[in-house]
DNA sequence: TGTGCCATGTAACGGGTTACATGATTGT
DNA sequence: ACAATCATGTAACCCGTTACATGGCACA
C-alpha cells in the first residue's frame, strides 16, 4: 500500500484536500504509517488523471485555492480490490531498538536518554489515542476498525512502556560496570554463534 | 541507520561475510529492521572502499570465495559516533493495521483470514525468540543488550495477540451485520470529523 | 511583530526491493 | 533426483524524503 492507495482510503471516509489528507494521516493512521506533502499532493494528481478521484477547486482570495478531492465510482473499487489483494504485512524499523541491542557500546549518559525520551514519546502517543477515543465517542459515523486499530495501539504501547520502566535497570547497571573498549578480545566470527539457531 | 550502519553495528560483533551478516539480521534483528543481499553487498564494498572494514577473501572450490569482513579501528569509531548521533526512531508500517481500519469495506472471510494469518505469524515469531533465548543462555558472550531487545520484541508480540484474541470477534460481527456499501450516504468530509482533534 | 496555520506544489536526492545471473554441494 | 543451502553480485525500478518556493490571515 502506497501513498496513493492510502488517500484512496482515506477519501472513502469523505472528501477531502491533500492537506486534509496530511492531517487526517497524522491524527487517524500515525501509529502504523505515515505521508508527507511531498508524497501526497503527486499522488492525488496521478489519482485524479486515472480517474480514480475528481477534484473541485474552491477558489479563495489570497492563499491557494482549496482542491477538494473527491473518490469516483472506478476509485471506490480500486480500493476495494487493493484492500482484497494486498498482503497484510507488518513491519517495525526502529533505531531505537538497534540502539539499546548496542547498549554496551554506549555511554551510560546517551542510554538514558534513549530511554527517556521514547518513554515521553509512548506517552505522548497514548494521550493522542486517549484524545481521539473521548472525541469520536459523541461524534457518530466512526468506522469500526477505527476503535479497534486505535485500540491496538494503546495495547501495544501500553506493553512496550511496562517492558521499558521494569527493564531498563538491567541495561544501565551493564552499561556501567564495564568499559565501553573490550581490549584484547578474542577475534569472533558471527557465524560460530549463529550456525546453531539458523531457519527461522 | 541504513543497511552501512547496520553491516557495521553487526561486525562489530564478529567477522563476517555478507551471506552471514543476511543470515544475522534476520535471526537477531529481524523484529525491527530488514536488509537483503541487493542491499548488503553493495553496502559492504562501499564500507570497504572508505577504509571502514577489510575484506579477507578465502577461495572455496566451485563456489564463489567466501569474502570474510573485519571492522577496522576507522569502522568502528564511525558506529560508534552513528551510534550516538542517530535520533532513535521506531516507526510501525503495518497494511494489517490500515487493512482492518477499513474493515467495514471487507468480506467477512478476508477479515477472517487475515486477523489468523497475524495472529499465526506472532506465534512463529514467538517462538523464534524462545528458541534464541534457550540457545543464548548455554552459550557466552550475549551482548546485553540483545536480551533486553528480545524480551521488548516478546512483550510487544504477546500484547498484541492478546489484544487480537479478545477484540477480533468486535470487528467480525460488525463487518457482517452490514452491508459493503453504504448506499446514498451523505456526502461527507474528511474535515470536519477532524478538525477538533487536531495538534498531536 | 512574529509565530503558526492554511494551502499547494516541484525537483533533486537517497536508498531499498526485486529480479536476474551462476553454480556446486549437502541433505532427503 | 530434487530441494535447500551456500555464496556473490548487478541493474532497473520504485517510491518516499527533504528542501525549496510562495504568501495571506489570525492570534497573541
Amino acid at each position: 500500500m502506497n501513498v496513493k492507495d492510502l488517500c484512496l482510503g482515506a477519501l472513502t471516509i469523505g472528501d477531502a484536500s491533500g492537506y486534509d489528507l496530511k492531517k487526517f494521516f497524522e491524527t487517524t493512521f500515525s501509529h502504523f504509517c505515515v505521508a508527507g506533502y511531498g508524497s501526497i499532493y503527486p499522488a492525488l494528481a496521478e489519482l485524479a488523471t486515472e480517474g480514480l478521484v475528481r477534484c473541485h477547486e474552491q477558489p479563495q482570495q489570497g492563499r491557494p485555492g482549496r482542491k477538494l478531492y473527491q473518490l469516483t465510482a472506478a476509485g471506490r473499487k480500486a480500493f476495494l480490490q487493493k484492500l482484497e489483494k494486498t498482503a497484510p504485512r507488518h513491519t517495525v524499523k526502529s533505531d531505537f531498538l538497534l540502539s539499546l541491542y548496542f547498549a554496551h557500546l554506549l555511554p551510560p549518559q546517551r542510554l538514558e536518554t534513549i530511554l527517556d525520551e521514547r518513554i515521553a514519546e509512548i506517552e505522548r502517543q497514548l494521550s493522542c489515542h486517549a484524545r481521539c477515543r473521548r472525541q469520536s465517542a459523541q461524534g457518530s459515523g466512526e468506522p469500526v476498525g477505527e476503535r479497534f486499530v486505535r485500540g491496538f495501539g494503546e495495547a501495544v504501547l501500553s506493553a512496550a512502556r511496562e517492558y521499558l520502566r521494569v527493564h531498563r535497570r538491567e541495561l544501565a547497571s551493564a552499561s556501567t560496570a564495564r568499559s565501553r573498549h573490550t581490549p584484547n578480545s578474542p577475534r569472533r566470527t558471527l557465524r560460530g554463534g549463529l550456525h546453531a539457531l539458523h531457519h527461522s
